[in-house]
This record gives C-alpha cells, sequence and structure tokens, in this order.
DNA sequence: CTAACCGCCCGCCAAT
DNA sequence: ACATTGGCGGGCGGTT
C-alpha cells in the first residue's frame, strides 16, 4: 500500500496492479472500537496526519492492530515504546533499527499487549484476527469463523512463524526456530530444557538466553504454553480421555495438566470439553 | 496436605 | 574496549 498522494475518499493505490475504493477519511478514527494497520509500504514515512490519529484514538482507548507490514506505522506512533511488537520476519531487522524503542520479536505470531496487537505476516495475520475474535466473542465464534475460512481453530501466538507450515519453507530458519520445531514434533514426549539445548546445540545457558531473544518467554513457559494449546484442541476435537490427553501432549500425570489447565484457562479440562461441544 | 526432591531460569562472572 | 559464551549458584515453583 502507498501513502502517498492520497485524497480520501478515493482510490488507493496498492502494488497488487488495482486500486482500493476508500469510502472514509481519518475522521473515522474518532469513534472507532478497534483500528486494524493491515499492511503498509516500508519505504513510506507515515504521515503526521496518520500519527496523530492514531496516537488520538489508542489514547481515547481504542485498540490498535498492526498487521504484518502494518506493525511499522504502529510502532511509528510511539504507542508501542518499550513492549513487544510482532511483524513480518523479512522485516524484523528493520523495523528493530528504525524504531529502537520497541522490542521485535522475531519469531512469534503476534504480540497481544491488549491495547496494541501486532501480527506477523499474512497467514499469521488470519491467526491473529482470530485471536481477536475469539478474545472478544468467544471460543464457539471464533471456531465458526475459522470453519468459513478453512483454518485451524486455533494458533497460538508464541508458536514460531513457520512452524505450522505444511509444505516445505523457504523461510529463514534460525537455531532457535529450528528448536521450537524440534519441540513441537515431540510434544508428546517428556523432555528436559538441557535435552532440548543439546538437540539445539547449545549449552543450556546460551540456549534459554537466546530462546528468550527470540520468543520473549523461557523455554520452559513457551512448552507448557504449547501443551496446554494443544491439550485444549485434543480435548475440543477429540473424545479421548483426560488421562489419555495428558499423555498424548506430554504432562506426566493428569493431575498436572488438571493443574496448569485451571490456572491458564481457568477451568478444568473436562469443563472446558462440555462447554465447548454445547 | 506436607515434605523432600528436582528442574527451571536468571544474575553473576570468568573465559573466549 | 566490547560482545558472546557457558559454568555456577540458588531462589523458586512444580512434582512426587
Amino acid at each position: 500500500l502507498s501513502s502517498t498522494a492520497l485524497r480520501w475518499p478515493g482510490t488507493l493505490p496498492t502494488n497488487a496492479g488495482y486500486g482500493i475504493a476508500v469510502e472514509n477519511d481519518l475522521g473515522t478514527l474518532r469513534g472507532a472500537h478497534t483500528v486494524v494497520m493491515p499492511s503498509w509500504d516500508p519505504d513510506q514515512e507515515p504521515s503526521d496526519r496518520l500519527l496523530d490519529a492514531l496516537r488520538v484514538a489508542h489514547a481515547r482507548g481504542a485498540r490498535v492492530l498492526g498487521l504484518c507490514l502494518g506493525a511499522f506505522p504502529v510502532a511509528a506512533a510511539g504507542i508501542v515504546d518499550g513492549r513487544e511488537v510482532a511483524t513480518h520476519w523479512r522485516a524484523a531487522a528493520e523495523l528493530e533499527r528504525r524504531y529502537p524503542a520497541v522490542r521485535v520479536r522475531p519469531a512469534v505470531l503476534w504480540a497481544d499487549h491488549g491495547d496494541v496487537i501486532t501480527s506477523a505476516g499474512v497467514a499469521a495475520a488470519l491467526d491473529c484476527c482470530l485471536h481477536v475474535v475469539r478474545h472478544d466473542l468467544g471460543a464457539s465464534a471464533a471456531t465458526d469463523v475459522a470453519r468459513r475460512l478453512v483454518l485451524a481453530p486455533h494458533r497460538d501466538g508464541t508458536q514460531a512463524q513457520y512452524i505450522p507450515t505444511p509444505v516445505v519453507d523457504v523461510r529463514a530458519a534460525t537455531p532457535i526456530s529450528n528448536a521450537l520445531e524440534w519441540a513441537m514434533q515431540r510434544l508428546d514426549r517428556q523432555f528436559t530444557v538441557n535435552d532440548w539445548a543439546r538437540a539445539a546445540q547449545m549449552s543450556q545457558r546460551t540456549f534459554v538466553r537466546r530462546f528468550h531473544d527470540g520468543t520473549g518467554t523461557s523455554p520452559g513457559s513457551w512448552l507448557l504454553h504449547q501443551r496446554l494449546a494443544r491439550a485444549r484442541l485434543l480435548l475440543e476435537t477429540g473424545t479421548d480421555t483426560v488421562e489419555a490427553v495428558a499423555t498424548a501432549t506430554g504432562f506426566a500425570t493428569a493431575a498436572s495438566l488438571r493443574q496448569h489447565f485451571a490456572r491458564r484457562f481457568g477451568t478444568s479440562p473436562a469443563r472446558h470439553r462440555a462447554a465447548f461441544s454445547s
């Protein structure tokens, strides 16, 4: 998307060979509950008018989303300074260079701070929006939307960007993203962080450090997150007992699963399944 | 529920 | 001078 020579309302030129008819101007942001920057051309500097409109909307309490390269104007507005942002993996370094005040997370699907949400590229942006629907309207509404879009009902934002892709991936494979994939492929098994670090050919200390740089969390809590996300998915879609779900997701005991499940989601596994199926 | 145990993880610091 | 690595210690929290 280009930001130059715009007369809003009007036609917004794109680099895809067609224009987008825009019916409203920035004044719409004054009443918006959620403001979405769906993309951006990083070669363009956001205009002061746009940045001001974003800042005013944010200060008023509106939620601001920056999808994919849309993270650029969001970062430029200064409303995520000191906090984590996600963006398209190819633009992560550039975003970090241009806006040093934000903390770029190159290995996550999205970063949700409640008031500001940013996501990685294309497919991750869909997952991010699905996450927003889930938050605002509940799991069943999100599942409904996911079904229509032919998406997996829930991918967790802390997953590496490339992990769920089914085909051979051309994206850069960093040591940490490899480690995330390594873990996802053996989620049903139990392993220590030291095992994990050795598989990544690092000392445990370095592994923990690099892991944190790439994902914003520690290996242990990331892993727990993934185990719980998969457990929830199995509960929603399968008929396995809680006991079986626990072993399939790498929990040592069903009691352990129940404890973490309750802490994270506020319900028991059985109650979640019942609520979901109805 | 308690107690002992174990793994996580992060500050610190020396070595590279 | 500066950055990165990795061993160590120990508080903390989960597991048995």
